[in-house]
Order: structure tokens, then sequence, then C-alpha cells
DNA sequence: TTCCTAATTTGTAATTGTTTCAATTTAAGA
DNA sequence: TCTTAAATTGAAACAATTACAAATTAGGAA
């Protein structure tokens, strides 16, 4: 995403997206949380500053700056879909222990091969699962 | 998984699974339809040969399978999970258009880097998403 | 083999994340 | 300021999965 700090309503302009005051909420809030949230999360913060909005519109919102590709959804989880501000490519990690999404910084080799394949790559997803650090530190280990 | 052909009641016995004729037809199916099946089209499939299966069962085989590391979990659909014989380490390319999931044949060298970084890795996922070749091929590109 | 018991299966109901939809409101160009 | 297409809202529908309690069963013990 990388945006200029207040600049959303020019971003989402550039971008040939309305602007809304909904959207740029939704759009501040996934440049200044990078814990890649889910929608729920981004729905319950922003109610608390806007009691009318709807959690529809947090769906709306997430599917629109999706399809102009200015987020990433991440499916990760199992049962979630986590969102993702687009910086640079980068892999994830998700500790089953605490639930956490770590950002790994890899470049990633297979698209090259891949493409050979004859098929049309739009994402690259790697995923990695485990105990992160700070779990297997509290309870020393598996 | 790679089981000799209808050595599966032997297959769970080794793996301290109780063996019950649901779990063999699971197992089979698994082990014969290496598409990767969600949930529903397992219970469906084998409720034709089977009318009482229960979909828990299909859930509650899937979970056993899981816990004892014989087969996968795959998230890289948005809405389901789809499961995955255990062969050998490969990645997986979801067309966006069909919706199959391919197998991608190449080697993960990440695995040490993301070690380093201090986390225990279970499970490592390359996903790629896309439209596949025969989906291009169809319509001719884009 | 028969009995026993813990584990498994079953079906229903609940839950969760997401989507649909129609009515109301609003952004932004004329 | 007017207009209109697009966005927001909230309720209801949906789909995948999980919870739960009752009935059944696998497999070891007697």
């Amino acid at each position: 995403m990388t945006v200029a700090l207040d600049d959303y309503a020019l971003f989402l302009r550039k971008n040939g997206i309305k602007v809304t005051p909904q959207r740029l909420e939704i759009l501040r809030y996934l440049d200044k949380n990078r814990n890649h949230p889910n929608a729920d999360m981004i729905y319950r913060d922003l109610k608390k500053k806007n009691p009318s909005l709807s959690r529809t519109t947090v769906y709306n919102t997430l599917d629109t700056l999706r399809s102009h590709n200015l987020i990433h959804a991440l499916t990760i989880s199992e049962s979630e879909l986590r969102f993702d501000s687009i910086i640079n490519p980068h892999q994830h990690f998700l500790c089953k222990k605490c639930g956490e999404i770590i950002d790994i910084e890899v470049e990633c080799p297979y698209l090259k091969e891949v493409l050979q394949g004859g098929h049309r790559i739009d994402e690259v997803h790697g995923y990695f699962k485990g105990v992160c650090k700070d779990c297997l530190a509290k309870e020393g280990g598996s």
C-alpha cells in the first residue's frame, strides 16, 4: 500500500474508487494495523468510533480494495480471511499457539518454474505454520 | 500416504487408529481421489454406497487423519478446506476460473531461512493462484 | 465366544464467517 | 442545487464447520 500518511482520499481517487468516510476509515485502519486483521476485527474496532458502521460495508470495502489490488486476502487461517496491506512481496507464518501471523521476508524463486507450466499466475502465497519463537520460549519447546 | 492397495486397515492400525468401515472408506477415497476434495465431496460420494454415513463422521475422520499427520488440509480456497493425501512435498495451484487445484512439483528452499527466525515450522504451503492452462486455452488468454 | 467399555457414529442443532437483498442515504458530476 | 448512480445499512439467508447427546460398535478381557 505504502500510502503517504493522510493521503487516503487521494489514494482512493487515484484508483478510481469513490471516496466515502467508511472507506477512508477502513483504509486507514489497514494502513496502521499491520497485524493482518480479519473483517470482524476491523468492524468491531471501527464501530466504536462510528456506531452506524455496517458489517456489510466492511466486507464490501475489503472486496473493493482487493479488486483494485490494493490489499491482499490471506487464506492462511482455516476459518477466516485475514487482510494484508500490500507493501512488498513477502510470505507469512501462522503460529498455531497464539494465532499471530508474522511477516516472513524471503524471496520466492518458484514463480519462473511454475509459469513454465503454462498457467497464468496472479498470486503467490508462502504460508508457514508452526509455533512462534515467543510461544516456544514461554513453554520451553514442544 | 503411499499405501499399498487394500492395506488400509493395517495402515490405520499401524498408526494407532481404531479401524471402522467409515474410516476405511474415507481413507480409500482420499487415496484414490487425488483431486484435493473437500469434506462435502467426500461425504456426498461415500453416502451413495453407505446412506447412513454422517457428515460429522467425515469431519471427525478427517480430523483424526490430520492429527496423525496422514493427510494435509489445504487452505488455498477462501471458503473451505481441501484435503490432500500426503505423498511427497509439493505445492498447489488454484485456478480461479474452474476451481481446480493442481499439484506443483517444486522444491521449497525457504525452510532454512525461516527456521533461522526461531519459529518452529510444522507445515509449509506454497499456494499459487491464477488461471490454469486449460482455462486460458478455452478463452484465448486474459 | 461372549461381555464390557470406551470410542465411534449419527443426526440435529448451534455457531461462525460471509453473502444476498431491498430500502435508505450519499458522493460528486451536471 | 439537482440528479442519479453508487454506497451504506440491517436483516435475513447461506455454507462450512463444530458441539452435543443418544445409539451403536470395535476390540480387548474374561
